[in-house]
DNA sequence: AAGCCGGTGATTTTCGAAAATCCCCCTTGC
DNA sequence: GCAAGGGGGATTTTCGAAAATCACCGGCTT
């Protein structure tokens, strides 16, 4: 792996979680501090994750982590039902046994983890990730895997602003949701599953709305 | 204008347009010399292009224009059809009157174009996109907006490998299904213009796959 | 006192060379 | 004859400095 992917990673990593707050300026000095290397490989990733709208980019002004707000999250829901509903029904419809292995394997390992409790955040985050992905797995469908993994990131973004997500669990059984979720979809019912994975996404906006911070969001700089 | 952007411009129209073949190696010593400039803009170019599909990129081994085949031109077609209906839908709920006065304008200014003939085929180009664009332009949605962008630049890239899109005439009325398409969204009957719209796509993914030349996409490399 | 102009320092952007890596072909050994 | 190993050249990747641009501050004019 070259320094530049390693870069990439690094920051989309550090942009989602929130090291990086939203709307900071991201100056070359500080990166090439933070990450060790020069300017080059650190220019590259930025560029990738222009294009991913995770930073943004003044012409001769430089990058700064791309700000959030209520008006963006509502978008980034509305789109991600959009695209994993009809990924769902494709994987729905054209799905084999790898896939309803995948997704029996994914809610296993993430039910697990999400019993442990408090500190395995980053475990946690990426089972949840796994777990999504493996329900539209089958779409077969580069595009709506590509759409996902971009509209999943931002809306990372926004629950990680969320009082540090803990623990959504406001009157919420989330692990409940998944299971219905999966459920519904390896008996095949698409307009159900499709129905519960719409549900899910409508009360995790809920919840990050009532518990958004716009102080966390730095000023235009 | 950084040289980043001036790169990011004109490797996109080039990879659009097909002067740089589909599968084709991306030299850095080759593109600074077209290109006219260091390998730092080009980079940052290609990297931002990677992001959108339009080059691959391997470690180490540098970039090459993406490919083509006639299975992803099938996904493309699909994604296109799922984004923009619902971009028109939403529309079409929300569009004023600046909306439907920019799809009127649009329509008028790429019929002028196309009963030109032959010779404008970069204009014909640029108001096809602006009408298209125009037809969702008030769905208010960045991330609708931003996938239909990537999703029309991919489908034009199978268009010109089809016989330079020498009037896709064959039996269609291309101007005739852009005037009813206008007329059913400004008739907000939302469902007629969905059908039309994504009918439209089908017809011209029908065309590209009849005329298609996979000896147009280069080797492996 | 308010507004405009110019200079200085900070920051981004770009270049060209150095370092690292890969590809191809030739040699060598079995 | 064929596979494995190694060397030379081409190519990508990365660095650090130079060039270009911007932002801020003080002084000057009206």
């Amino acid at each position: 792996m070259t320094l530049a992917d390693t870069a990439y990673y690094a920051l989309r990593r550090d942009i989602i979680t929130g090291a990086l707050a939203p709307g900071l300026p991201l100056r070359m000095a500080m990166l090439c501090e933070r990450y060790g290397m020069g300017m080059s490989p650190l220019r590259e990733a930025l560029n990738r994750l222009q294009a991913e709208r995770l930073v943004d980019a003044i012409s001769l002004k430089g990058f700064r982590v791309a700000p959030l707000s209520l008006a963006e999250l509502a978008d980034t829901t509305q789109a991600r039902i959009l695209i994993e509903t009809e990924a769902l029904r494709l994987s729905i419809a054209k799905g084999g046994d790898a896939w309803e292995t995948g997704i029996v394997g994914a809610l296993h390992a993430l039910s697990l983890q999400s019993q442990r409790g408090e500190g395995a955040g980053e475990a946690l985050e990426q089972r949840h990730h796994a777990f999504h992905l493996a329900l539209i797995a089958a779409c077969d469908s580069r595009w709506l895997l590509g759409f996902f993994e971009k509209l999943y990131a931002e809306s990372e973004r926004y629950r990680t602003q969320s009082l540090t997500a803990q623990r959504a669990a406001h009157g919420r059984d989330i692990d409940a949701e998944h299971r219905a979720m999966a459920e519904a979809t390896l008996a095949r019912d698409s307009d159900r599953a499709v129905a519960l994975l719409a549900e899910h996404y409508r009360r995790t906006e809920d919840f990050v709305v009532a518990h958004f911070q716009p102080a966390a969001s730095a000023r235009r700089a």
